[in-house]
DNA sequence: ATCCATTTTTAGAACTATTCCATTTTTATT
DNA sequence: AATAAAAATGGAATAGTTCTAAAAATGGAT
């Protein structure tokens, strides 16, 4: 009767992914939670229901999941790397301020003619500058 | 009559920074070394003529440098953080299998249509596949 | 030149994100 | 139930970056 366990299962299998539990968990997490969340904020998240869950399983399954194409790897900020479970074309902006990182729509994403040669498997656009509270906040 | 030496001091004064010996190397490596160095390389090559040189000087420098809008910080990789003194706009290509970061001219960058209230200060485009050499090896 | 305040550099410790490793647990198969 | 393969685990190890406190360099004012 669960119907988001049974859609998250289904996306693993499909790319050859055995739906363990801790790998359905984090998958569940991420198509849950449109934060582009670290793995430590998945793993905080998701030990109190999993104590026996460990950090290496986190890093582990996100690892897999980029791999195999579930999910994208978020390299806005240098520090640590952000995850996203929507693989529609869409591109990222940070907020310089507040550090939120947010989902901006676009219809297409734009692939710049690349030299002789070259052949491009994906391309992420990040852009960073001030989002509207923190914009609202500075007027003020 | 060091010309190079002339240009990297005005562009650092430029932005309100003094231009002091290590500063001036740091930003001088980044001029004539097209690379897309980290940290760490730009410190190794470094070290040699200048032997009390410390790596947190370097990170010091590049971050000044940053902050100052003087040179760019690339997050294409996950691991380490890359900088580029060229501000022209262009966008960055990294070859999956040999690791080249590579240089990508584009007429203008693609900014896309942002949500009302959001201000945009910058904008990176990233891509990721198989270099032309790589390419060329798979196929023989 | 000398003194003083400020800025910059330095070395190494500290911190943090991530990976590695050896072991244990789980799962699937006979 | 026995066995083999896959996955998860905890903790140690690694690596990039920042922090800290002290030393060195700089730039006036005297």
């Amino acid at each position: 009767m669960d119907k988001v366990k049974d859609i998250v299962k289904e996306r693993l299998q499909l790319h050859g992914i055995k739906p363990s539990l801790q790998r359905m968990a984090v998958m569940e997490y991420l198509m849950t939670h449109r934060t582009h969340p670290t793995a430590d904020m998945i793993y905080t998240d998701l030990y109190p229901s999993i104590p026996t869950l460990s950090k290496a399983t986190v890093y582990n399954t996100l690892n897999l999941l980029v791999e195999r194409g579930v999910v994208r790897m978020i390299t806005i900020e240098e520090k640590n790397a952000r995850f996203d479970a929507c693989m529609e074309p869409h591109i990222h902006f940070r907020c310089r301020d507040c550090g939120a990182i947010i989902d901006v729509d676009v219809e297409a994403h734009w692939i710049p003619a690349m030299p002789d040669g070259i052949t491009v498997e994906m391309s992420e656009t990040y852009c960073i500058g001030s989002c509207a509270e923190c914009n609202k906040r500075k007027v003020s």
